[in-house]
DNA sequence: CATCATTGTAGTCAATGACAACATCAGGAG
DNA sequence: CTCCTGATGTTGTCATTGACTACAATGATG
């Protein structure tokens, strides 16, 4: 009304800033398209000539989500140390970025997106998936993991602490600290994935 | 308008089940008080009679879940059989049950309760991992898993199909068979918990 | 300077959740 | 039988929201 230069300058870039806030803050559902443009100052139609729908704004986030997590995966997954060590590593930094930003998981992991934006998530996913598998592919090469397909195992080592971060999340884990839930699982698994000895 | 007794009989039941078919169909966020009025052809507020606002219809269907759910479990829990046998088999009516019923999974496991009814929730969940808890620990008496919290290995578990069941929901599976990929993970799972002999 | 695609604004519409006031019905108290 | 009362359903209304349209300001480009 009263200030402002006509043209925000870079409001797709405000509106994906602060929906990461309110997504952390309120979860999915309570992001709404007005509030945001309220929120920056702009009127309540701007969003639409960045983002097309609502689903479009989500889209973005799960994309953004996805692209922060491949590169602490990628991170850990290439840090100093022995193969195992790395291994456990990836798993635990999974497991704290899942939980650490619960709402934008569900939001990456929800099946309800586009369609094309869809096919990009699971690009992105996969080099999740990727990254896992080639660290596992390292460990058999080392004769530390049994024999197997690296992607398909790879689906299992993600499971596990996939799975692991939901219920910490849904209060499912009462009073065991979730370190110490993280090394159970990661400790289960690595067992579960080596080489049979003998 | 035309027809039919003022009072519908059985609304609450009525909209219970129509929400679970609406719910399978196009998730929790095609789920509208207004639309299952409609369909059941009652005026736009009766279901307020019946549930004090949208999220108490969800609750109530996330806690019809987990009592369904908790009964599969039950049924392979206390199959005949040996009992890495029956694990598995657990494992796998989990996976079965997680991806006949995504978008209800998602409500079960979706953090956004309210405070009164989360708590029926977390109960109802317990029970999921206290009867594989209870299948552990008599693993555990035959020795044939390794010593441990018999809930902390169940969390485990829990955590490796569950996941399992997130990444095929979430097309992360590609061309592996649902059923191929929960036999290695619960292959990998069994290995990582059993007794580690010698 | 003139043009025009981009970006933002103002106005509108239908759908929805929530709420309030009123209507209907069933069953018990007297 | 009559009256009362609580449970259940209806009608009316409001604010919020996503989506759409027409219009306005901006600034890049020729």
């Amino acid at each position: 009304m009263t200030e402002g230069p006509y043209h925000h300058g870079n409001l797709r870039a405000a509106l994906l800033e602060r929906a990461e806030t309110v997504l952390a803050e309120s979860g999915a559902d309570g992001l709404s398209l007005r509030a945001l443009a309220r929120d920056l100052g702009v009127s309540h139609a701007a969003p639409s000539r960045h983002f097309r729908d609502r689903q479009a704004l989500l889209d973005a986030l799960a994309v953004s989500g996805f692209t922060r997590l491949n590169e602490r995966l990628r991170a850990a997954a290439e840090a100093p140390g022995p193969v195992p060590a790395r291994l456990a590593g990836l798993g635990r930094a999974y497991v704290e970025f899942a939980v650490a930003h619960a709402p934008l998981l569900d939001l990456m992991f929800s099946a309800k997106h586009a369609e094309d934006s869809s096919a990009e998530l699971r690009e992105l996913g996969h080099r999740s998936l990727d990254t896992t598998a080639g660290l596992i592919a390292r460990a058999q090469a080392e004769g530390l993991v049994r024999p197997g397909d690296p992607a398909r195992l790879a689906q299992v080592a993600f499971s596990t602490v996939h799975g692991l971060a939901t219920l910490a999340v849904g209060s499912l884990l009462d009073d065991t600290p979730l370190a110490e839930a993280t090394d159970l699982a990661l400790d289960v698994l690595l067992t579960g994935l080596a080489r049979p000895h003998r």
